[in-house]
DNA sequence: GTTGTGACGGGTC
DNA sequence: CGACCCGCCACAA
């Protein structure tokens, strides 16, 4: 296990917004760096890959500009990440040969 | 203060 | 389509 350690400003931010995402709505990196209006995908993805409050923040709806899922499940590949996707499915979200349609979103 | 890393993004090959 | 490179910001050592 990996030593957690007090969120700074910027990340609390980034889970403010994220926190306010909508079930069947998904986020990307880029735009939760802009409605923080702070740092860029990098940093919102670093501070979500360290998110203390997992089921608080609905981390797995925030993806990739491209549509794709993320680190989140990009490495696990396993069942566990299978049941993840179908998670998101089912809040409404349509996942098509691994990619979500953003345009559905206008993200 | 400097260096390296990362759940990213856009462009190029 | 996929693979590769560079740039971006925040954080840890």
């Amino acid at each position: 296990m990996k030593p957690d350690r007090s969120p700074t400003e910027f990340e609390t931010l980034v889970y403010q917004v994220v926190r306010r995402i909508p079930k069947g709505r998904v986020s990307t990196y880029g735009a939760v760096a802009k409605l923080a209006g702070r740092g860029t995908a990098r940093s919102v993805g670093s501070a979500l890959a360290r998110n203390p409050f997992a089921p608080e923040v609905p981390c797995h709806r925030v993806v990739r500009a491209d549509g794709s899922l993320g680190g989140f499940n990009g490495e696990t590949e396993g069942p566990e990440m299978v049941k993840k996707t179908r998670l998101l499915k089912s809040e409404g979200v349509e996942i098509q040969s691994g990619r979500i349609d953003l345009s559905r979103f206008g993200a």
